[in-house]
DNA sequence: TTGAAAGCGCTAACAC
DNA sequence: GTGTTAGCGCTTTCAA
């Protein structure tokens, strides 16, 4: 059987109380006892039963991450970088996939909460608000990844989506674009800032607004939307694709119809996940620092844990232009 | 406060072992008194407390995974449909990532087993052998995934490496090609069988030996190695990636020199990742059934968590030659 | 068919 | 400084 506290009690010749204090560094321990009976805990392998102490009140160090989507590999390019942080910070990730059904998500949140996962990530295309409107209610910490829920009292991390917006206008524009389109992911909190950002800007310059066509976040998706697009008379010399799955699907069009990528057709993307290296050319896009915003999110929530209290504030991390190869001044 | 049992058995008018029966499905309850009890439960939505049932003994319904390595999307597409597998049989998963570093794995072993995961998945790249030793000694339930191990008496799932570097020859024999070479990812467990595969067939055709270079499996190191491959006098008409991963590298290093694909040389990779359908041409690769390999790996994992002890099962799915456009006939 | 009671491994208040 | 004790929420044997 694995050993106990009783079991290192024993052979310490000292109560089991003695021995959760010198493992919690809690109270008094005199030196000699905690020398003995840290060698004994390493001699017997001894590894504290998260289960007890979970049942007695103390942090599981889990959180619930969900992932919404697989489609998109930008979610688990935040996972990734959670899951890096929650370990250096002494927690684990239990990860779950929604793929954005409500029930789905109703189930697993069940779940999570069942095996007393201490908080939640919460990212961008989570569905079912009235689970939402439940975990803020039970006050279960909570952080908002990559989108903003200004109806709700979470904590966000996120990147400026409708700077984002503004910032691929203007790149487009100061490369000489006039006649953009965009294509924008459906259904998806974060999709919507960027869209209002980037027309934002049109109507600034009072320009005519761009054509905005919307799709799944799916290659095939936005390669079948954007087919439709090129095929115009009045063909755009430039898509900007509302994230890099929509903009790989774009320049796949483009590649279908014999139009080469950045010469007859700018195109740009926006997260900069791997996907913009791997491409070719590679994709010139607007990057979200993903990275910092997971760090942040699961430190925000690690607060939360230990500290108790949402302290609803809203982190939106700037985003950055990544010129590569896949758009071209006019 | 969470309900409990008891204040459902107290609502209920009968006792916490009577709802944990009808809980459980156990033992013999009224057809009434069930009913009664479940409506309450559902009334206070209650939700059992994994902590308690896990501390007197029963399952957690949780899983450890291994990641070893983010380079390689191969390894998030094994977490992605082990979970979703895993979600359907009603376990959730915890990921690991280890990035190859053996402190890390036993660091990471140690803290999943205080959490009482029910068992392992291990990817093929773990290092820590004394560490595999001892749980294959405590006979905590484990499942290799993507490699075998044939030291150890876990069970393993994975592709059939070394059938997929002989079809990797094969294939390129059929379109004519003799001047062949293969870049092979470094210290990975399933890289081996690739490579000897591959090798093998030139051996029983009586040719040359291909050139093998190493590299470890990013795009830049591919790259790397695979400019200084083409720059040779006497350039292969074809290049083998032993990995996805490794064949984007060679697919760049070629696009850097001038080379185009597959009219000036034929790349193909291994695995079959969505990688191969992002990039341009998209990849002909011989494809693992990654998918098949996850669910697999899981159902076997939850049967040695149900009913005990490995069965040494060794399952080994057979690859396939997927025709993209990135090899040509000679 | 149902209930009483002990105990899983750990923590924390309190007593010594 | 160290030990005693009660109890976290659940399961399970045994008795009723």
């Amino acid at each position: 059987m694995k050993p106990t506290i009783y079991d290192i009690a024993k052979k310490a010749g000292v109560s089991a109380a003695t021995v959760s204090n010198v493992i919690n560094e809690r109270g008094r321990v005199g030196d000699k006892t905690r020398k003995k009976v840290l060698a004994i805990m390493d001699e017997l392998q001894y590894r504290p039963n998260t289960a007890a102490s979970v049942l007695k009140g103390k942090a599981a160090f889990t959180i619930g991450f969900f992932v919404p989507d697989m489609l998109n590999p930008v979610y688990m390019e935040y996972v990734k970088h959670a899951e890096e942080r929650a370990q250096e910070r002494g927690f684990s990730i239990m990860m779950c996939s929604t793929e954005n059904d409500p029930v789905k998500e109703r189930l697993q949140a069940d779940v999570l909460r069942q095996k007393n996962v201490d908080g939640f990530i919460i990212t961008s295309k989570f569905q079912n608000e009235e689970l939402l409107r439940e975990i803020e209610r039970e006050q279960y910490p909570s952080v908002c990844i990559a989108h903003e829920r200004p109806d709700f009292q979470f904590d966000s991390v996120s990147g400026n989506d409708w700077e984002a917006g503004i910032m691929a206008a203007d790149y487009l524009f100061s490369l000489g674009h006039t006649n953009i389109a965009m294509i924008a992911e459906k259904d998806s909190v974060s999709s919507y800032g960027r869209i209002e950002g980037f027309k934002e800007r049109f109507r600034k310059k009072e320009m005519k607004q761009p054509l905005i066509r919307y799709a799944e976040a799916s290659i095939d998706q936005a390669k079948a939307m954007a087919l439709n697009l090129l095929k115009q008379d009045d063909r755009p010399t430039a898509v900007f694709g509302g994230n890099d799955v929509l903009a790989v699907g774009i320049m796949q069009a483009a590649r279908t119809l014999g139009l080469s990528i950045p010469e007859d057709i700018s195109v740009i993307g926006l997260d900069d996940t791997f996907l913009c290296q791997i491409v070719s050319p590679q994709l010139t896009a607007i990057a979200m620092p993903v990275k910092k915003i997971s760090y942040r999110a699961v430190d925000l929530l690690i607060e939360q844990i230990e500290k108790g209290g949402t302290l609803k504030s809203t982190d939106l991390f700037p985003p950055v232009v990544i010129e590569r190869d896949s758009a071209r001044k006019l």
